[in-house]
DNA sequence: GACCTGTGTGTGACCACGTGTGCGC
DNA sequence: TGCGCACACGTGGTCACACACAGGT
């Protein structure tokens, strides 16, 4: 008999599971490997059953990719990740991680070979190193904190899909494309003074704390160029990291503050309650931001929200600041009173050649209606194949063969 | 605070087989 | 260009396991 049984001449091995006798639950097996307890209560009723099954390949728990990509840094970079957090860590920890990778100020190993400013050290030396516990996590109040970014942007920020700005930029031939006219000469900051982490959309600026987090000395823009098309107009003989910057200090809000407000782990939950209770307040249909509107609301927010728990506010003053930009957390822009208003009729109001950005507006109610559509379901690559996978009969959720299958002769 | 226990959640593995793909002739 | 061959891939439902979390002691 070869070994060559099935399904391709796969690299099958014997199992042989000699089933002492049906009562018994005891079961031998040369593969003592498998954990699986499916194969007992499969077995035929026969006393001695040969198994041409595959062993079970032992199975990745969900830490362990993680362990084993420390494992592949430790190796790379054993002055990066020393091997004493993975004796000690088997488990991944983010922390370790991250404070390793923080505290590594000497290795440039890892740094990616962007234009290092002399002043970026800041990145490094931030209240990060004071709190290492410092958690990247989706803020809230943002549009609040950070007077530079529109609610558009916010809304980007606050839910950043690489892939489909990737998708974008494949359909419309660049990434900036996805946040529109992009103009250098609007925004004329001094370049000496970029900092570095900071990435620049039209006239407004994301303060990324993310890239705090990253050693520092590189400058991290998300390849995005104003005006130009990153990596891709090189032929025009201009430095495409050469666009200005705005030091990320001064438009992040304070990471002191907002590092020593972030919450222990256990009251973690509190605090995203009490977050859910804020996003409740803020209803996305609240297009009109009046000004009795804007004074119940932040009446609402003082009383659902301890004061001691998230950064301390003063939302009747932030939101007179806002009173003439329409609603920071509205889907629909201000003028816009229905919510279902088809996108390309929007579209077709849009003035492209309007002086107050319509092409950028056209292009974020296209990433608006992309994001709104998009699917988070399995994409089915091949139809045929699911049709046919449903057909297939199953076993406990496994498939099996056919009963007229020429291989079920064998068995 | 540490420990234990029960519950809920997320995810990899498993299976057969038709289809896609690359290669040689 | 067309054909045949061998192999890799993808498909869905279920299971088992690790982990997170809450509550009690």
């Amino acid at each position: 008999m070869s070994s060559c049984l099935s399904g391709g001449c796969r690299p099958y091995g014997f199992d042989l599971e000699i089933v002492k006798s049906p009562s018994s639950t005891s079961t031998i097996t040369t593969h003592s490997s498998s954990p699986s307890s499916t194969t007992l209560s499969e077995s035929s009723n026969s006393p001695l059953a040969i198994s041409t099954r595959k062993p079970r390949t032992p199975r990745k728990r969900p830490n362990q990719t993680y362990n084993e990509a420390a494992a592949l840094l430790s190796t790379a970079y054993p002055k990066i990740f020393p091997a004493k957090h993975l004796e000690k860590n088997t488990k991944f920890n983010t922390k370790t991680v991250l404070d390793t990778f923080l505290t590594c100020t000497d290795s440039p190993d890892l740094l990616l070979p962007f234009r290092v400013f002399d002043n970026s050290g800041f990145l490094l030396h931030q209240p990060i190193q004071e709190k290492p516990g410092f958690r990247i996590e989706p803020r809230v109040v943002n549009c609040y904190e950070n007077p530079c970014q529109t609610p558009v942007e916010n809304d980007f920020l606050e839910d950043f899909d690489a892939e489909s700005i990737l998708d974008e930029e494949i359909e419309e031939g660049g990434l900036d494309s996805i946040m529109g006219n992009l103009s250098v000469e609007n925004d004329p900051v001094d370049e000496s003074d970029a900092g570095g982490c900071s990435i620049q959309i039209g006239s407004s600026c994301y303060g990324f704390p993310m890239g705090l987090g990253f050693g520092g000395k590189f400058d991290f823009r998300f390849g995005l160029k104003r005006g130009v098309r990153a990596l891709r107009n090189v032929e025009e003989g201009r430095e495409w990291w050469r666009f200005p910057t705005v030091n990320v200090t001064d438009i992040s809000p304070k990471l002191n503050k907002a590092a020593a407000a972030a919450p222990t782990e256990k009251k973690k939950k509190k605090v995203e309650k009490q977050i859910e209770v804020f996003k409740g307040i803020e209803s996305p249909k609240e297009n009109s931001f009046t000004k009795e509107n804007q004074n119940s609301i932040a009446k609402q927010k003082e009383n659902a929200i301890p004061k001691s728990k998230l950064l301390k506010l003063n939302y009747d003053q932030v939101a007179s600041a806002w009173s003439d930009r329409g609603s920071p957390f509205s889907e629909e822009f201000p003028g816009h009173e229905q919510s279902g208003i088809d996108l390309h009729a929007r579209l077709a109001e849009i003035d492209l050649f309007s002086e107050n950005g319509g092409v950028r507006e056209a292009s974020v109610l296209r990433y608006k209606e992309k994001r709104r559509t998009r699917l988070f379901s399995k994409k089915i690559r091949y139809q045929v194949r699911k049709v046919n996978a449903d057909r297939r009969p199953r076993m406990k959720g496994r498939f099996v063969r056919r009963p007229n299958s020429p291989m079920s002769d064998r068995s």
